[in-house]
DNA sequence: AATGAATGAGATTTCATTCAT
DNA sequence: TATGAATGAAATCTCATTCAT
């Protein structure tokens, strides 16, 4: 019966203990709010409702709720931009560019705080923070390859040093915009973005 | 060129004091290596061969030291950039992009640690670190501003975007790159760094 | 032997519940292994395969647990030395002692764990540790002074401490040796410990 | 001039800092009286009259400062006891042994608090104390052996299971003494320890 | 100006114990 | 009986900062 089917959909999303998904959400807040510096595992445990020990059983120590949190919204931000490539894929190259920036852009909307964590305080990482965990440029990095291949865009760009700095610019252009909204609306926003990609930008 | 100007200068570079030279100079060092929140004063002041006293003598705390460093080295970078834009101010707009790139990518090398500190661990910043400390996108802003009302680049592109993404791709690709440095020769990186230059690739 | 020493033997055998003998086998070795106080209640738990609700509900806290252990181990101990003495009763002296001896060595060979928890562990004693849980010389002393009123051994000697001093020497001597068998073998260091034993060296 | 040899001497004896001297008398008493368990730094340093983090400063943790204690306790208990053999070197057999008993037992009269430590608190060891650090058996192991080479001891003793066990004997009976002192004098005491000791006892 | 021992507030972490299931 | 997540009191430890020399 399709009964079933709901419990197990549960299962796979793991209901993970309520007090860890209550950790996660207002560790994310909290440190996307003061930094990650800037909470301790007590003032998290507490804003959670949670005890203390609490904290312990469910994370090794703030930097692991980091990686926790980074990690999935990584995981979350990578699919939904996977999902947004693979609708426009029949799509001119500048939608597909398109897409994924709108893609980007609507996460860091929806989930402004760990967009924040993703991109701005899990770079400077703490003692411990030295996370392995960053958007990779490697989709982007690859695509960009194969339209040089197939002589698309400008020869003389290094896809590899194209597709980090690509990334640098989308995320610090975004996280820019959420902090100050009012100097232009979304579309402009995408719109920037999109010519600056190097698909689009060095289109030769 | 008076006399003036050479006492002038002694003052401006003096030592100020061989310590706190010294605690500059390893602060950079161990910050850069161990990121801001992975060292302490004493630990910097032992590393500078002083005692933690003269650390506070020069530096109201850790943060002081690193806005020190950080205000110096980003003080210089301007400089330099705003130096390589003069020496190039005649040149083809290609050719001015390219030496402020060029310069860019010259001050890393000299100073990876200072580099680093500027660009990458003040980001992520500490509770107290977060001094308005980065490198401006305003010059940047109002050369696009300015190309585009000349009608020089795409009117869509939003200065304040484009400048804050330049600048933010710039710095990740070259902190990438002085990290791994194998990957591509600097004339290379520099050559792609320009085409990304919003006043060159998006010129209409 | 009458019907109902075998349902009393089973009584005082009785598994108590598998929980309990699994937590009392698995907490001698842990304490043995790592100290008293390296482990807690929660890993002996979990070790033992049950839950820490379980610990709980068969022993009020870890140094009841270890007090059981101990307890039942100087029991056993306690019973084989009076079994071996009443053998040998009627044999020598030097008979009588080696009987003994020989019955702690072997004790100490079959039950490593639980000979190391009765000689050392408890003997450092945590917080709360320090229940009168020890080896009683008592035996040793009555016998001394039984064979001293006699006139069998040198008067000089103060049974009590005669008594104390051999129960250490004893229980040292074969700590260190379970630990580092290879220096002898388990004759020679029985028949070394009957030699040391008060009542043949010191026979009058 | 005679002054500047009372400061060398001062020199020598290094002041070791107050606080360091403090914390090392509190520490030995503290835990000797209530276990190695049964007190924290936070206590120690209170009651030695300094700061939490002046602990810290000169101890890495608890078990460093019972090490400590424990190394300075062992060395000058050795010291005491070559000492008096050196000093009984001529004296027959029964004698040298009665003077290194005799040191023994007056050591743990004038320091009982260190003695308690090294021959039964740093027994057991907590989590991390399993210090290395015990009374070395070395010493009566050697002269054993020589006794033995030159036939004055029997045999059939095995002289590190006897030197192992003589030196448990006699530290058990002297903490139990010390604790309960009204049951035999000081001499009694000695005397009896000296017709256990090996060499006494085993005479060939 | 230089020093470094001392400090204690606060962060981190552990673990015995409870309790709802 | 059994379970194990939750708890918070208490222990451990760090570090920015002061101050007497």
């Amino acid at each position: 019966m399709s009964l079933i089917s709901v419990s197990d959909t549960e299962a796979l999303r793991r209901p993970e203990s309520e007090s860890r998904e209550k950790l996660l959400l207002v560790g994310t807040q909290l440190m996307a709010e003061r930094g990650v510096e800037g909470v301790n595992s007590n003032t998290m445990a507490r804003a959670a409702g949670v005890g203390v020990g609490t904290f312990y059983r469910h994370f090794e120590d703030k930097y692991a709720l980091l990686r926790a949190v980074v990690g999935r919204g990584l995981e979350a931000l990578q699919a939904e931009l996977a999902e947004a490539d693979r609708e426009a894929a029949e799509a001119p190259l500048g939608e597909q560019v398109r897409a994924t920036v709108s893609a980007f852009v609507h996460f860091a909307l929806r989930e402004p705080a760990g967009f924040r964590l993703i991109f701005s305080l899990a770079a400077g990482g703490g003692p411990r923070g030295r996370a392995g965990l960053g958007f990779s440029p490697r989709a982007i990095e690859n695509r960009l390859r194969a339209l040089q291949a197939d002589g698309q865009i400008d020869p003389a760009i290094d896809p590899a040093v194209a597709a980090r700095a690509f990334t640098a610019a989308q995320a610090q252009a975004v996280l820019w915009w959420i902090q100050e909204p009012d100097h232009l609306d979304r579309e402009a926003l995408i719109e920037t973005l999109v010519r600056l990609h190097p698909a689009v930008a060095c289109r030769s």
